[in-house]
DNA sequence: GATGAATGAGACTTCATTCAT
DNA sequence: GATGAATGAAGTCTCATTCAT
């Protein structure tokens, strides 16, 4: 179902008749950018790792920030997107038996997008604190959609008794920190160690129920 | 005791016979790079918004990054800080009688450095992915001695009784990620929701201790 | 007669076989080098409002300058015109009994020229300063045939005894001055004004003929 | 009494504290600025002939620009100088017998202002028409105060019976218009012809009295 | 004939850093 | 210690022009 599709195939979906260039252009700057930081990343530098002449960087996007949100923008709609994606919608209050085998398929794929877009992520990261329209439509897609989306579920299974009563949205909190925790231990501060991801998995699931989960 | 005591003095320690023009520029850098970034801050505006001419920047620090370095450096000593402090070292062992006590003393004490850091620990965690001299110093004053300690101090509830048996890593990465997971939503994504503090942190231990507190 | 017809259709007449698509570039061109001068007109701005790809600019004006000459050229001899133009030879001499009729059919004819080319006339007098072919073109056309027109003219109303005695070009420059201050005051820098054409004209006249009629 | 003293002083006094650089830059400015016009000249061709470093420029004048405004804001207010200027006030309605002598006075003056400042006078014309800011200031400096002054004293010489009696404005422009229509063949288009100035001046007087002035 | 992607030289501008005062 | 003018390298961006399609 591949929606975690390589992240530079939905960016390139998003402008029309992409040339050669301008996807070596991306490439390049979602390299560097991840690397070094945007506001540290040189159009020079960007265009030598492209192997195109720096004129043409601007042929395309008209300033380097409109690179950078070219590329950015969207990120968003994909980060919330197994949350919120239609095509999941009834697959998750339907689908799956118990919360806990909800969290699996969540966990696997984030983590899965994650291994595939780990420039893409930092870069996102790294610059929504510093640029305004960023962060507005960030809260757009993931506080509006992805939490409205996500406390519906969580009802839906404090009412199958899975889950303890708690309003929403600590559940929600709750869940989110303990997953990106491990995800940004695992993918971005120690992305060397050697890790049993399975195992891993499992006991973040366990740990988690036992917070949220209805004992009986 | 205080030893989340303004981060400023801390840093003005670590630096001998301290003028007052030089104390405004560390003021200054610290709110302009925690507002636009280490990269995008341009030492002129520094020089304006401390007041001073902008030779009088270099004389003091070298070049720019000197002055970024004799900002962040301290920080990393007090991040760690409660966790690994010679003098809480005992406190953390006897102390308490639960490990629910001690987690909230540990919660309420990085709030409030939090709160009264916020500039100076976004200025870190921006920085440090693109200054490896930042990443080493951090990895060795918390990887290596805060999570030891913490290991530590697990093991011993555990031998108490009072924490489930796992592997101590995963203790603390959860904790750390519950505790983080809400102090980043509180203090930097929605800084402005009206929080109920107390009743937060009572429910985040809750959570928490329901994942790894021994059921009977 | 209209030899003021539409410079445009001038200036056509230069080229052969002119397209549509040149003559939009035409017209763009002579728009945008009019309200910002040709140094700071670009020639993708051309193409955009010409409507035409950029390409298309150079395929028929190897380069920019060659554009600019294409619109220039023609328009020198056509400012120049009614006192030179073979059809109205002989009008001068012969047709019009009094200098001030004379008089009033040019300052007529140069003030319907004005009124049709503005454009054209801010783009030739902003750029002649800067390139020398223009001016020395100027000079050939101007300078040399239509002041040695202008003086055999002059001459010939003062053996009428209809002008005072005064080297022609004294004259010559006179009327020159009042015309295209006039024409200046008019036309670039009060458009706007209410303006009485005929009564301005007429007062105009009247001080030329005050400054060099014969007083009886 | 020097008022058409050299501009560069009127520029310099505009500006506190002026360095020997940036002397030098205003006077390679304007001197590159009236050869070749605004847009054409690079900032970097003015830095190498005022020899300085280019970034030298834009410590003094934030932008190109700024540069540009900083030269001919101050010519403005001279242009219209000797017939605004409150010291010669009175001059104007008492000092001269005759409007003959006022006519003579002002043709020298603004003869002698040119000559001094051909290059600012160049630069002046030229980029009028694509600064906005600088076309209203000139028409408060010029078509306001200017014209009004002169108004009235066209009329006060009205009154004397020296000067026919027609609505001031068409006077002025007429005068205006000869004087200049001589300036600029003077100066700017053929300024090696051999001029015999003072003959020159003689028959413009002349011509304009013939014009205005009233016959007995 | 027309297109428009690509180029690379060069434009304006910023900036960390130096140094004479 | 403090200043701020000066620097020049480097940054972002523009533009006339070329060329394959």
């Amino acid at each position: 179902m591949q929606e975690y599709q390589d992240m530079l195939d939905v960016i390139l979906e998003n402008e029309e008749k992409i040339t050669e260039k301008q996807k070596k252009i991306l490439e390049a700057a979602i390299e560097i950018f991840s690397e070094k930081g945007f506001a540290s990343t040189s159009t020079s530098e960007i265009a030598k790792r492209a192997g195109v002449a720096e004129g043409t960087i601007f042929r395309h996007y008209r300033t380097k920030k409109d690179l950078l949100l070219a590329i950015v923008g969207p990120v968003m709609s994909k980060i919330a997107a197994p949350f919120v994606t239609r095509g999941i919608h009834k697959l998750l209050d339907t689908e799956f038996d118990s919360f806990t085998d909800l969290l699996r398929a969540i966990i696997h794929n984030r983590q899965e997008f994650m291994r595939n877009n780990m420039p893409l992520f930092k870069i996102f990261v790294q610059e929504i604190s510093f640029h305004p329209e960023l962060k507005d439509q960030f809260f757009q897609h993931v506080s509006k959609q992805l939490a409205n989306r996500m406390f519906h579920i969580i009802k839906s299974y404090q009412e199958k008794g899975q889950l303890i009563d708690l309003p929403p949205k600590y559940i929600f909190q709750f869940i989110l920190s303990v997953i990106f925790g491990h995800l940004i231990a695992r993918n971005v501060l120690f992305p060397d160690k050697n890790w049993d991801d399975e195992k891993d998995i499992d006991i973040m699931i366990q740990l988690i129920m036992n917070g949220i989960g209805k004992k009986f």
